[in-house]
DNA sequence: GAGCACTGC
């Protein structure tokens, strides 16, 4: 199985740990249930069998031609084409199902809009760029390919040719064009798609593309159009954004759907939910299928198993029940049954994190069952604490879960909180930018000559977010002082490379140290999800089989050695993983990453050394990056950070764990109930001072021999 | 001696 979590065995989950009641008592849901906004759930007029054309099985197929002009976006063509024509910046709000991301760039194309440029449309996710790119090619018809007039661009896969006038690509990926020509002269029309999702790329790209216009018109260059494509929210905030630019509406199509809320609250949401579906299951017809929103893989295994238990108690009336699971970590394979169809006779019953809620669409959902929670990560500038807290989601967030009931025909949404619970919840998820970390976004800025703290953003970062961004990036040597607009030579090259600009500095210290080699492996190891595999009921046997490549150095040289055994497995690839308990997906994928990062090196005029077997020189080089993320072992067997003076403990899953090193390096911080060091190495001190000492100026070290 | 939502370059 090619997943960091194998899931056999999981029937043996203690489920009296999360206090879900064999038989829970019934939820009571008031009946009374009109949302304030009833707007973005509607039933479009005369549209009674449009699931006709909706629905790829059906005996009633029409031309791919035919389907296009049923879109309701056709029916606005023309008067969008001529608001595009007049309007250098529009926003165009279409509800799911408009046809908006696949038709308006071709209306733009037809109408040769674009002049001698091209139409980039930019997507948050790579499967989005991808398969719309693919529908759209496909829609062109004459024989022709992805790449040719349509074509995509993400990480790993440019699809493009010189004919390619419609280019979908990840706003990640737009994003770096940008880095190297701030005034994307290769578009003559840019549409930010999903602008509702307030990904730190497109936020990013609000600024740029905004400028790259300006900048273009003052130099007369070609003039750059952008049209904002988003869901219906927060228009005024985008207009005003945009210098009040116009905006326009289209209409999608999707169904009414019920709504009802619970009479009281109930923060035992897990077993509300297991009551909630089998009153479902009970009255409903065996053929509607229900989505869980849970936050977690845990409590989704677990109320999963309660399901299928509940399920086979013969007392229980309805059909027989398909209990399904979704959520990123788990084996693709897993993921795609959640599409396969049921039997007539049988309820197929998914439970999903918020994976569901944008990245993947299930058909034929009638019930949504919607916990109100999501597990979502915080950073702490302060700190520079990263937290993984479970938390009430927005109303928006609310909206986008029960919308997923109304994709084909009506539906009905159980939210397990009451409607004044409801009212009480932010109105909008916070953007990305105002809870992440910042410091590549700070550098990426820097490469365009531009100061974080003097940029244009839609929604400002909190201050003491930027501020230590620019310190970090300090401590690093991209730049000189806080105040700086201007990088480094080190800096310049930093900016070259898509990762952390940590580790990015660790690359580029390589050839100090003579070991790029072994460093491109841990980098790229560190930047792709673990490699290492740890079922719950087989940790035993993983540890034991992948013993001999434990290192006393720590986890990156752990890393390493497996790495390089990997490498010279040759032919038997999946036995190899599947043996040492090693997660092969995301080991290709470090590999992919690897191949990527020693290109760049290479152009940049690098070259690829080897340390062998001494690995001081890779742990010297890994310190130059992540010299502020030590952690020294005090008189009372406690860790203390450097940086912060934080009370720390080794991660039970790092080869250090249960050994004291005085001094170790470690990759990140976790807190769940203590503060925990992830991926760590043992370091000398003596290290501290030669590779970082006007860091150690300010940060003294105890050096308590304890014994 | 603990546990990891979701993206992206």
């Amino acid at each position: 199985m090619d997943s960091k979590y194998n899931l056999i065995g999981n029937n043996k989950l203690n489920i009296t740990k999360f206090k879900i009641k064999p038989k829970p008592t019934p939820v009571l849901f008031s009946k009374k249930n009109g949302p304030p906004s009833p707007k973005k759930i509607k039933l479009n007029e005369n549209e009674s069998n449009k699931s006709s054309y909706m629905n790829g099985n059906n005996k009633f197929k029409i031309s791919i031609q035919e389907q296009r002009t049923k879109l309701p976006v056709y029916d606005k063509k023309n008067k969008l084409l001529d608001l595009i024509r007049r309007n250098n910046t529009l926003i165009i709000m279409g509800e799911t199902g408009s046809g908006k991301t696949t038709q308006i760039p071709q209306y733009i194309n037809a109408a040769k809009l674009q002049n001698e440029g091209r139409i980039g449309i930019t997507q948050p996710r790579r499967v989005a760029a991808v398969s719309i790119a693919m529908r759209v090619a496909q829609e062109y018809g004459n024989g022709q390919q992805v790449g040719d007039t349509v074509g995509y661009t993400v990480r790993f896969e440019d699809v493009t040719s010189k004919r390619t006038k419609i280019k979908y690509l990840t706003d990640g990926m737009l994003l770096r064009e940008a880095m190297f020509d701030s005034l994307l002269m290769e578009y003559t029309v840019i549409i930010l798609d999903e602008a509702h999702e307030r990904t730190i790329h497109t936020d990013v790209l609000f600024g740029i593309v905004k400028t790259a216009q300006k900048v273009r018109e003052a130099k007369n260059f070609a003039p750059l159009k952008i049209l904002i494509m988003s869901a219906t929210m927060d228009v005024d905030h985008f207009s005003k954004y945009f210098n009040d630019c116009q905006a326009v509406y289209l209409e999608g199509r999707t169904y009414p759907v019920n709504i009802f809320h619970t009479v009281r609250p109930h923060d035992d949401y897990q077993t509300a939910c297991v009551a909630t579906f089998f009153k479902i299951h009970r009255e409903a017809p065996a053929n509607q299928d229900v989505l869980i929103f849970l936050t977690g893989q845990e409590e989704i295994e677990a109320v999963a198993h309660q399901i299928r238990l509940l399920g086979k108690d013969p007392e229980v009336e309805g059909p027989p029940i398909r209990v399904c699971t979704l959520y990123a970590a788990q084996p693709s394979t897993q993921q795609m049954s959640v599409f396969n169809p049921s039997p007539e006779n049988m309820r197929k019953v998914i439970v999903s994190t918020n994976i569901a809620e944008t990245s993947v669409t299930i058909t034929g959902i009638k019930y949504i069952i919607d916990c109100g929670m999501v597990k979502a990560r915080t950073y702490h500038p302060a700190t520079g604490l990263e937290l993984l807290k479970v938390q009430r989601i927005s109303q928006e967030q609310a909206w986008q879960r029960t919308g997923r009931a109304g994709r084909e025909s009506e539906g009905t949404c159980y939210r397990l909180y009451t409607r004044s619970q409801f009212e009480m919840m932010q109105k909008s998820t916070i953007p990305e930018i105002q809870r992440a970390n910042l410091t590549s976004v700070a550098l990426q800025l820097l490469a365009l000559d531009i100061h974080a703290l003097f940029f244009d953003f839609m929604d400002k970062p909190p201050e003491d977010a930027i501020t230590a961004a620019f310190e970090q990036l300090k401590l690093l040597g991209a730049i000189d002082s806080v105040e700086s607009t201007a990088l480094t030579p080190l800096g310049e090259q930093m900016v070259k490379f898509p990762l952390d600009p940590r580790f990015s500095k660790i690359l580029l210290s390589a050839h100090n140290f003579g070991c790029l080699e072994e460093v491109l492996t841990v980098v790229s190891l560190l930047s792709v999800e673990s490699i290492l595999l740890s079922p719950p009921n087989k940790k035993e046997q993983a540890n034991s089989v992948r013993q001999k490549f434990f290192s006393a150095f720590g986890d990156h040289v752990t890393l390493l050695n497996i790495y390089r055994e990997f490498s010279n497995v040759g032919q038997n690839m999946r036995g190899w993983c599947h043996e040492h308990y090693i997660n092969m997906r995301n080991i290709l994928q470090a590999r992919e990453v690897r191949c990527q990062l020693e290109d760049i090196c290479r152009k940049s005029g690098m070259t690829i050394s080897s340390c062998g077997s001494q690995m001081d020189q890779v742990r010297k080089c890994l310190l130059t990056g992540l010299f502020m993320n030590v952690a020294e072992l005090h008189r009372d067997r406690q860790y203390i950070t450097l940086d912060k003076r934080q009370v720390v403990s080794i991660h039970p899953s790092s080869v250090l764990h249960g050994q004291q090193p005085h001094f170790i390096l470690f990759t990140e911080v976790v807190q769940t109930t203590k503060c925990y060091l992830r991926l760590l190495s043992t370091v000398d001190s003596d290290w501290l001072y030669e590779i970082a000492p006007d860091y150690m100026r300010t940060h003294s070290i105890k050096c308590t021999k304890d014994s």
